[in-house]
DNA sequence: CTGAAACACTTGACCGGTACAGAACATCGG
DNA sequence: CCGATGTTCTGTACCGGTCAAGTGTTTCAG
């Protein structure tokens, strides 16, 4: 009860003389903003005292933090302003996330979803908050300048992004994730995604295939069949992967055909899936970029009358719950999302642990393992 | 290149004089941390200037402001310290989130993923930033208290949290997602679930369903059959669509069992399902908390041999992706998760507006429609 | 030629705290 | 009885900005 009554005075009224500090306690203070200052009048203590009332216990007796405490709540204080602690301390318990995709793919794309959930529950034990950055910029508030936070997470971003730059000007502990680290104090978190790919596609090339497909994604690129196999793939993830793929196709000498799709997206599957399946040397084996890929494969091959496995054998990529859920359950490379969270959570409180000790040690860089996950989507080559 | 060159300056130097503001501009003052009143003392101008210069180019002419510009990069300034702008202006360009369950259940229910994709997206255009604030406060910072935010958002949390309570006390505009709003002030965004449940019920006993089963959630309550199905559900959700369901089973004088899961998990899912699927009576038509549940009845049903939906019939809830993905696509019924993160957003926004003004105009209150979507999961009672 | 409005800066106050180095007094082993 | 050590509290200096109300100048309509 007591914390609302000063709530219903007028707002926005200035300040009574309660910035006087000279003056001595004052028996009528309760009008205004209550500040610390406020409250040690009242008691007739020292603003500090106050402070360490909230802040630090340990530095004044059990009674006068007792009293304090009680004239607060009477005065209807709250404690501390959140604001003027941060700029004090100069540590503001948040760490940004930047994503140059739509913040909501962060949520809508079940990868990253499984990826931040993790973040988030790691970090929570510390209690430093994630802030979600937008990256738009359009009225004058632009979150990667303006927002007060003691880190960020940077998270398979475009390099370019303005949004990117302000973090870096701002010098502020940054972790990559899913992406190469922009400058030399940065950490990575990466996953060994090269070594995954290739047990991939070994796999296929075990099974007896020699026509294969990779569906992999490139920003901005047209999408349809890519025109060097080799060089395919936009950003760092595709890359990797596709490097991981070629490195056990061209030993094998198996036919490779590479088609691009813009985005990671159900659409973008579906009509790669159906270039791939309408080649005129139809693959027999394909190696996709995520499951979701997979998946639009699995369900394309099943329009055209094509069996799966037994026509076409499918490899996706994340193993994701939906390899698990759809039939047949895919074949895929897994990667730990979980693992990977609590790293990146780890990285993140390990830079800012640095940054505060001024360290210059070299930065961290973690590495996720993968595993081939071989369940039923994938058999041996037909004929 | 310019900006980096004060970086390798080693840290926490005790800034040597450059905060006497009273001597004349100095030549030497690049040592330390640049603030206004470092480039304000360099390029011979007020402290108010350079402040101008980056937050209201208006306010000075174009040269003056070039001249200024120059100079910051040249100490390598990065801008307005983010904290100190924040105490001055008394706003922080960011949203709270609070989520009673771990954070990390904002991403994987996908369900709540969606909605906060929608949130996030909406807010984005404004560069509001969306802070997740973990409830568990294991060291001394507990986010919910020292986070500097302008509103906060409250999603299906359990009334009694700590967290809560803080926003409370902080007088932060909240707005109440899911779940009756606590105290007067604040705004809710709620789904119109008990006449979107109706809808489903009636729908079953259109097609002469007269047995039925209601799986639904109830928090800290023994799993299994409930004792009274009027009176079964935990938690405001929960709760809305038993009342939803029972207003048009109660008229028709169906026989009614409810069936409690802990919570909206695949596990409690299956086990909910395995418990109203024994039944010695068994119920012909069942609806459920949400299409995950629905799933794992449809599976449970085909593992004991039964067909959906011509033994058993099954109506979800929210039409996630789910709904439409699994065999047979569910009927369920429609919540649109998008109008409801957009409303939620816009809800924000006009709270914080209002307590800008001071405002005590009565609070806003959304209710999101929703619609069934009937599908292949339900079919007329068999026999 | 003059008063009002527009421009370009400056002044002073304020935002609400925290860190750190004392100072005053009490406790305690020797 | 004395210095060493603690416990409690205070004083001063900062953290790095923004706001609103001036103060001189120009500019321009009347």
């Amino acid at each position: 009860m007591t914390a609302h009554d000063v709530a219903d005075e007028p707002r926005a009224v200035t300040y009574p003389g309660v910035q006087g500090h000279d003056g001595p306690a004052r028996e009528e203070v309760s009008v205004g903003r209550v500040t610390l200052q406020t409250i040690a009048d009242r008691v007739g203590v020292s603003r500090m005292t106050v402070s360490n009332a909230f802040s630090r216990p340990d530095q004044l007796s059990a009674e006068l933090r007792a009293t304090i405490l009680a004239t607060a709540d009477e005065l209807g204080y709250v404690g501390p302003d959140p604001a003027a602690r941060v700029l004090a301390r100069g540590s503001s318990g948040t760490v940004g996330v930047l994503f140059t995709q739509s913040p909501g793919a962060a949520f809508r794309d079940p990868i990253a979803a499984e990826f931040f959930a993790s973040v988030a529950e790691s970090l929570a034990p510390t209690g430093l908050a994630l802030a979600l950055l937008p990256t738009t910029n359009e009225g004058d508030l632009l979150a990667a300048r303006d927002v007060p936070m003691d880190a960020a997470l940077v998270y398979a971003c475009t390099v370019d992004t303005t949004a990117l730059d302000w973090l870096r000007r701002r010098r502020l502990p940054l972790v990559f994730v899913d992406q190469e680290a922009v400058g030399p104090d940065a950490a990575t978190v990466l996953v060994d995604d090269r070594p995954g790919a290739r047990a991939g596609a070994q796999h296929l090339v075990d099974l007896g295939h020699r026509r294969v497909a990779m569906l992999t994604t490139a920003y901005r690129e047209p999408p349809g069949v890519a025109p060097d196999p080799a060089s395919a793939g936009i950003g760092h993830v595709s890359r990797e992967r596709v490097e991981g793929w070629m490195s056990a196709f061209v030993p094998a000498g198996v036919d490779v055909v590479a088609v691009h799709m813009n985005d990671n997206q159900e659409a973008d599957a579906l009509a790669a899936a159906r270039t791939a399946l309408a080649l005129a040397d139809r693959p027999t084996g394909i190696v996709c970029f995520s499951d979701l890929v997979a998946w639009a494969v699995v369900r394309v091959a099943h329009e055209l009358g094509l069996r799966v496995p037994q026509d076409v054998s499918v490899v996706g990529f994340d193993d994701s719950a939906l390899a698990r859920t759809v039939a047949p359950a895919l074949t895929t490379v897994r990667q730990d999302l979980v693992a990977k969270g609590r790293s990146t959570a780890d990285a993140i409180r390990n830079a800012i642990a640095a940054a505060r000790q001024g360290a210059t040690g070299s930065p961290e860089h973690v590495l996720v393992p993968t595993a081939l996950v071989v369940r039923d989507s994938t058999g041996p080559a037909p004929g």
